[in-house]
DNA sequence: TATGAATGAGTCTTCATTCAT
DNA sequence: AATGAATGAAGACTCATTCAT
């Protein structure tokens, strides 16, 4: 089917420009098993192949972020589902990682920012409720969960860590580092 | 001086590359304050200014590690030394990441080994003297470690951390990680 | 059909440059009627094309030399027969003039020295069984050979003299040379 | 002396673009045994060197001719002369060829379409006196006898030939060219 | 739909040239 | 006068894209 082909080069692609950025459009077809003919037919051009991704994430990290439900229960816990959700979102947030932001859809910015205030919305609500530390800023948290996603996708990828490890390598990195006080360590 | 002025491009080509990989040349130019024909005096080619990038950045995070002294004393504050020590390499590690490991001297592929061993190797240590927690493979602990780093990189030159703050931010979630155990949280 | 292409545009190309050494990929493109990307794609690099031009050039004198059959009947004879093959290889011997002679495939060098052979052998071949004069070294009337040969297929490509009178025009000025002693003439 | 500096420069610059074509400003101003600076003082911009050159060449070949004194006495002997007056200029002749002729100073080329008429008149001389053969066109052998002067002059700095030797090779293929029919010798 | 040919546009690279020491 | 640094201008090269088969 026409969407299935066209979830398979998205797929592919994402997976591909997260490893080579500069990966070049012969590439990328080979990668998903296309000609660049098809490929070309389905994203017109590398610029709408990359604001495509780039939409795809966004929309797949909002309904990560919707799924996770994080308004709901406890904070901690809310994490590992969030980390759960985001599982399979993490090749795009790699991509995007990849691509220095460059690429931009028109309407991407503010959904992405709104991701964002979710985040730091939901980090802050932990701190406010004294489930997570007060040492570091929602703003990092938020940066360090990205960063710890995509990098255990990447390290899944290279062969460094187990597929089915991922939640377990990001929660048990993240939630000590929400729930515990650095002080309490050193001391 | 030439020195001078080589320094100069490394850093600011560091400093651009790592927030747009696909710079080019006429920008990375003008980073650095000199034109294309200045910086192509310099390095010889596009090829020729990243593989410089990689091995100053390799050799600066092995003098990082070594400074670091990390098979000495406690395991904990042996991190805390090496996050300080990383903070000034943090820019040419996050280009790395950027790169997505295209780039490639020579030499750097053993140099690239031998610090991924030596932070391996630290962890197992923390582990084996029950100073870091064993649910997380030392492969793991080093990969998060890196992206860490990297990441407090590029949120403090996006404005999103204070740049005073960067070993606290890494240290702050490294560090509970490493020495508090999930199951201690969740239950 | 893709080697019709490719031979059309060695043609032009051995053409051109033999008039204009330094012609611009542009130039040498639009001679052939192509644009300088498939230029590009026949002959990746300035450098390639013009290897395969000295390593056609090698193999047509070759070629010629070989259909002249040096080693055969009188010399006189044997020398227009040379000249008569040389017709169509006239230009990429000029062109290797032109470029003065910084260009060398691999397996080129023993080619040309080969092919040097074979003319030095056959001029002294001429000189000792008394048909040609002893006053001119083979070395000597090697070179004058190919200088005569490069100029009349100069001199035709300017207008300067008729397509049809390239065997007339070398021969007419190589044989006497061969044949006739100086000191006869001053006499 | 300046002019003496000047002069040499010239000479140099004839001897390398004769062989190197493409020659670098730096190359030419070291073989010289001048700094970029100081060939730049003397000669400014490439251009203007070339087009010097190319002026001094055409200086040189005129006055050779002048001095050859070409129409006075047998056509034969006066051959000679000019062969042995062209000597010096061979070198500049031949950076010419490898020009392409694509140097021209404003008024070389009425200079050099004079020594061009000059030769060809000569010749023409040569067979209405009935001194030279009828078979070739005076064009031909204006062409014919510009080539072998140059190759004469390159093979000698090849070392092919011996230096001695250039006026005597040239004019044992000339000679002979000029005043023996074809026809005799395949008969 | 896949493949090979062709090209325009944009980037990279080099070199002649100037300036400062 | 010579050398090293710097650059504008010009050319080489690559790649995304289109077309024809």
């Amino acid at each position: 089917m026409a969407e299935d082909q066209r979830a398979r080069i998205l797929d592919a692609s994402a997976q591909l420009l997260a490893r080579q950025p500069n990966a070049r459009m012969d590439d990328i077809a080979k990668s998903a098993g296309v000609s660049r003919a098809t490929l070309h037919r389905y994203f017109p051009g590398r610029e709408t192949l990359l604001v495509v991704l780039e939409q795809v994430a966004a929309e797949k990290m909002q309904a990560a972020v919707a799924m996770a439900d994080l308004a709901s229960g406890p904070a901690p816990v809310a994490v590992i589902r969030l980390i759960e959700e985001c599982e399979s979102v993490a090749p795009y947030l790699a991509l995007l990682y990849q691509q220095g932001g460059e690429v931009s859809a028109d309407g991407s910015y503010s959904r992405w920012a709104e991701i964002d205030t979710d985040l730091t919305t939901f980090f802050r609500r932990g701190q406010q409720q004294g489930e997570f530390v007060l040492t570091l800023t929602p703003a990092w948290l938020t940066d360090a969960f990205f960063s710890l996603v995509t990098s255990a996708s990447w390290s899944i990828s290279e062969g460094r860590v187990a597929a089915r490890d991922f939640v377990h390598c990001v929660g048990a990195v993240l939630l000590p580092a929400l729930t515990t006080e650095r002080s309490e360590i050193i001391a």
